[in-house]
DNA sequence: GCCAACGTTGGC
DNA sequence: GCCAACGTTGGC
């Protein structure tokens, strides 16, 4: 009973907000790089807001003097928001957890991997290098944003989908064509003082300023958008509440 | 542990 | 393609 997957639905991006999320992340060694065949969209989406970069690196330079750019190619930075488990959990007789602090101990890029869910698929394969993301603890005691992270490398296959000894094994996705994706990220800071979700709920009322904020509005989507305001919001609570630390 | 809110499966 | 039954996410 397990089994963790998503089949069907294959595919079809682009919907977005039709679909909820999937999970969290969980570490396993897996060697990265290799092509993807970025099939299909990766384009996941994001009604609102923000100024979508684009990925091929077409047009946009008008948000480039608003936007913090991510080097190479120019492109505007975007920002997600990214849940894992810092307690105990067993899947598949593997404890799946990882928290802020274990991300902060890599020496090395960490794939995000385990994503089992087309939406969050999608996310993650519209992430460019340079891009951040807020580490969100999810299924805990105290859920909420507890950090921040950098994209240091585009998707490429989740190759833990085909490890039987993985928790997040996935028959379905066969090696000659793979169906789920990893980033790697690296650590960049953990808040002073956590963002509850608690308080992000509130920021996300009507008429306050995370009213539109993905992840309170799909509560299950583990990988999902932040538009650049609502970035720059946040920050400024951090700011306000002890700043972060490296 | 409960359970709301969603996602997936599979019969028809 | 519909939709009932079942599985999952994740806050509480």
């Amino acid at each position: 009973m397990v089994k963790r997957k998503a089949n069907k639905l294959e595919e079809n991006s682009n919907t977005p907000d039709l679909r909820r999320s999937t999970r969290r992340k969980q570490t396993f060694p897996t060697p990265a790089t290799e092509e993807v065949k970025a099939s299909e969209s990766d384009a996941s989406q994001a009604p609102k807001s923000e100024p979508a970069k684009s990925k091929a690196a077409t047009k946009d330079s008008a948000q480039q003097s608003t936007l913090p750019k991510c080097e190479a190619d120019g492109t505007a930075t975007s920002y997600w928001l990214m849940k894992a488990e810092p307690e105990s959990r067993f899947e598949r007789g593997v404890d799946v957890k990882f928290s802020i602090d274990d991300l902060a101990s890599r020496t090395e890029p960490e794939p995000w991997d385990g994503i089992r869910n087309y939406v969050a698929r999608n996310n993650l394969r519209a992430m460019k290098k340079g891009d951040i993301a807020f580490f969100y603890h999810s299924n805990c005691k105290e859920p909420g944003i507890v950090g921040t992270m950098e994209i240091v490398q585009e998707h490429s296959p989740d190759l833990s989908a085909h490890n039987s000894s993985a928790p997040y094994y996935d028959a379905s996705s066969k090696p000659d064509n793979p169906k789920w994706s990893v980033v790697h990220v690296k650590f960049r800071s953990k808040l002073k003082q956590a963002i509850g979700l608690k308080e992000l709920k509130e920021m996300g009322k009507s008429g306050q300023p995370l009213e539109q904020m993905q992840v309170l509005k799909q509560s299950r989507l583990s990988v999902s958008r932040v538009s650049p305001a609502e970035f720059q919001y946040l920050m400024g609570v951090v700011k306000e509440r002890g700043g972060e630390s490296n």
